[in-house]
DNA sequence: GCCGCGATTGGGAGCGCTCCCAACACGTCG
DNA sequence: CGACGTGTTGGGAGCGCTCCCAATCGCGGC
């Protein structure tokens, strides 16, 4: 009916922590204490349990320790599926490879979890119902309430992001601020004076504070920041931003793209419009990535370090799920400029 | 002592099925009825404990369910983590949006698991011990004998892309021979002759099916097909490898490029050496990702639908799951030509 | 009017583990 | 010398669900 496994094949032949208990000649107690890594345990009786714990090839039930003990040893990701894809992709795989890194080693399993429109409230149910112990959202669009529903229904979550819509739940973030506020320096430095911005959208973190960095940095060197225009982290988008730009002031000759992919965008255009890269307008982008290498001209660009900020969130959350007091509210990762060709 | 969550906290305000069959006033047999989609239970007690699960915001204890009916509702998604990050990339993203979008309904999580140097044998005891109810293997390298593990030991698995050492094991693929086969084509009857191509690596099913394919287009025109380099789908082999072609035959007029993400070097490279695309030099790429379309120039591709593997490669294996039979050995998706300007 | 059979329902035994508690073996201390 | 720790062990009651089996309810046919 619902389309789930519905073919209960026979009991696989699992061995059981009884057996190794047997097989090791202690009781299930003592091998469960030596799973756990529990003290009161002897050093004869513990390698007596190692030992046939290999030999065995024993993995202990998960489902068995969440019911008995009401933890789920596992977390989930959660991703927003609003916002843009194209933003997603490298971001998303780069995050997932670091929590990923962050948890091996522990037993925790991690279960993806992607909203949909019109089933937030299937999800909540399901993240609250015990399944898991901790929560990482990926937040991709502003006001998502779902970090808030979390945290308020006592799920310990972490944010990847700062999130706009739940002040109070513990986020990590690059610093997309002094990020934009370098590439902004480097661009006055090197001496532009008309220095555009083609911005992310206004409803999320991360395109406002790189916003607001880049003012900051022209607004230090005197220079006006009036020449903004909107993208949403698409190719295309970034060249109807730049093509803005154009019409704006003719004259500009430095731009501030607040991500790559946008930047590719905004070159094709400016190649188009006959202007060169670096010589007639510097272009500096933001996330550097892979392509940022390999783009014409090579582009210039603040690097953030994503497969860390997954790595961040993780240990945020497995020290909050560990008991760890006095925790911070939020991290800030560093960024930094790579400087190529293009600026 | 292994860092895992070991708060044991207060045991979550869950409603349990019970409550759910005392609201509705029937049994807990017949709420367990009802969410399983079970027959024999009258329409009036069907509409009596949606109500009380709807009202109650029950959500079923997975752990309960997966122990008890000795089936995990739980599908693995298995990455091996060897082979080129930059390919994985997109590809993975992709891949998971489809395996994500054919799960959505059906009652079944996925957990994501990736295959690091050392613990194969974790992984393997894990897979197979009743945790998951069948794998999805995305295997990145030629030669991984984890499908061959995993099938052996009777747990339904699919893998992602040709496995070259797990024949037998059931698979989805791009038809990446007829891809490359209409690139060869497509540039031969564009009046070129002398085409050379980027090739994946040797032992990846899917540098070898890309490159007979490009072999068997030049062949059937009777054009030699003697100009091979070899990358590794990073931009910078790409780069090498144009590099190695040119040097091969400086006369040469088309190169197909079995990657995106290699076209882009060889588009550097070539846009260095002087030569214009596609004036001097078409050049034809493999996957059509997002960042093929801004390149200078835009990049000419094959196109393959990664989503969709990742769709098909589920139902594939929840058909298996639900006990279908004669089920097809390997499916192959197609691909298709977007002509852009580099060729 | 009684029987049989299909449709429905309820009861209860586990699933494999954790965790509480009691039991025991040694000391040491008063 | 007995009371009292400290370290170590085993036993057994659930965790919330599924699934088997038995009980019940109609209802048409003989």
């Amino acid at each position: 009916m619902t389309g789930a496994v519905d073919q209960p094949r026979p009991r696989r032949g699992t061995t059981r922590l009884e057996e190794v208990a047997r097989a090791a000649g202690v009781s299930k107690s003592t091998v469960s204490r030596v799973i756990n890594g529990e003290p009161y345990v002897s050093t004869k009786a513990r390698e007596a349990v190692s030992q046939a714990i290999t030999r065995l090839g024993y993995s202990p039930n998960q489902a068995a320790r969440t019911l008995a003990g009401n933890r789920a040893n596992c977390i989930a990701l959660v991703v927003s599926e609003q916002g843009s894809r194209v933003l997603a992709d490298p971001f998303f795989a780069g995050v997932l490879r670091g929590v990923h890194g962050e948890l091996a080693g522990r037993r925790v399993q991690l279960v993806l979890m992607m909203s949909k429109e019109g089933d937030e409230q299937d999800l909540v149910n399901y993240l609250c119902g015990g399944h898991v112990d901790g929560v990482l959202v990926i937040s991709l669009h502003g006001q998502d309430p779902l970090p808030r529903v979390l945290a308020d229904a006592g799920l310990p979550t972490v944010v990847g992001g700062r999130p706009l819509g739940a002040a109070g739940v513990p986020y990590v973030d690059s610093d997309n601020f002094n990020g934009a506020l370098e590439a902004a320096r480097h661009l006055v430095s090197s001496g532009r004076r008309r220095i555009g911005t083609v911005a992310g959208p206004r409803d999320m973190a991360v395109g406002m504070d790189r916003l607001a960095g880049w003012q900051r940095g022209l607004a230090q060197a005197g220079v006006p920041a009036d020449l903004v225009a909107y993208g949403d982290f698409t190719p295309e988008s970034g060249a109807t931003a730049m093509e803005e730009l154009l019409t704006l002031d003719p004259s500009l000759d430095a731009v501030f793209v607040a991500a790559d992919i946008m930047a590719l965008g905004a070159l094709q255009v400016l190649h188009a419009r006959g202007r060169r890269v670096p010589e007639d307008v510097a272009v500096v982008g933001f996330d550097d990535l892979v392509i940022a290498s390999t783009a014409v001209p090579p582009l210039t660009t603040v690097r953030q370090d994503v497969e860390r900020l997954g790595r961040t969130m993780t240990s945020r959350l497995m020290s909050e799920l560990a008991g760890e007091e006095d925790l911070p509210p939020f991290l800030l990762l560093p960024t930094s400029l790579v400087t190529r060709v293009s600026a």
